[in-house]
DNA sequence: ACAATATCCTGCGAGC
DNA sequence: TGCTCGCAGGATATTG
């Protein structure tokens, strides 16, 4: 499932590799990301945005295989593969990367402890799992890396933002920064499909300590990871290191 | 303002 | 072995 640091690492390692190159006659000047977005921008004013969803793969001159559902091919030769399993993402040249913009929050990597604090004042009824995964709310958070942040600021994922107290408002925002960057470094999760822009399976899932550990002994206390309905996703958490 | 559900889609594992 | 079924979740739309 990529998120932030998966999409961080295709942009870092595609970067090198395409800019430069021409893409159907378009000169490829930089690769931004935005949220869980990549934007591939053209000299010439236009953009390729591409968005992964669920098991989306970006693969630079790899092999093809059925799950193959593009092949972008550029001036010398090389090409890079859009491969998805499950055809949820999807990619589309665009005038300009506003629409995008309109649709996100700030990144989750930029935000301030001052801003992140001004934007929870703005939902105090909210449950904090399902707003940190509000691409509106903050930009880049999914599923995995809303659990891992949790379970590492020993929040429960029910809690209500109004509950929370500033130690705890703060333990959320530090380890947010600091588990999205130590997932960039490990080139992010492969859970089942992701895979980075050579093909290679990220290594951040050893250490996951809640994510599909649902039934697994807590790494910290030894309770049993519970797993439980939040927004209409799933949320794992340690019943005892995250109490309600 | 927030929650829940459906939608898109297919691979996979569980259970019979 | 092979079938059905539920689940996985990113974003969006809709309804409560």
């Amino acid at each position: 499932m990529p998120e932030l640091p998966e999409v961080e690492t295709i942009r870092r390692q595609l970067a090198r590799k395409i800019i430069g190159k021409r893409l159907d006659k378009k000169t490829i000047k930089g690769l931004r990301r935005r949220g869980k977005f990549l934007i591939i921008d053209f000299k010439e004013g236009s953009s390729l945005v591409i968005h992964l969803k669920l098991t989306g793969q970006l693969v630079f001159n790899g092999r093809p295989n059925k799950y193959t559902r593009h092949i972008f091919k550029f001036n010398d030769n090389s090409q890079l593969l859009f491969n998805d399993a499950r055809k949820l993402g999807w990619w589309k040249v665009v005038e300009s990367s506003d629409n995008i913009e309109k649709r996100l929050g700030p990144e989750a990597l930029k935000i301030s402890l001052a801003g992140f604090e001004k934007a929870l004042l703005k939902r105090p009824q909210a449950r904090i799992k399902p707003l940190l995964m509000d691409q509106k709310f903050i930009a880049g958070l999914g599923n995995i890396y809303s659990d891992e942040i949790l379970f590492a600021a020993r929040i429960n994922p029910s809690r209500r933002v109004k509950t929370l107290s500033g130690g705890e408002r703060k333990r959320i925002y530090e380890n947010m920064a600091e588990i999205l960057k130590a997932a960039i470094n490990s080139k992010g999760s492969s859970v089942r499909y992701y895979l980075d822009a050579g093909g290679k399976k990220g290594a951040y899932v050893k250490y996951h300590n809640v994510y599909q550990r649902d039934g697994k002994k807590c790494l910290r206390c030894g309770a049993t990871i519970k797993k439980i309905k939040l927004g209409g996703r799933s949320a794992r958490f340690c019943p005892n290191c995250q109490k309600p």
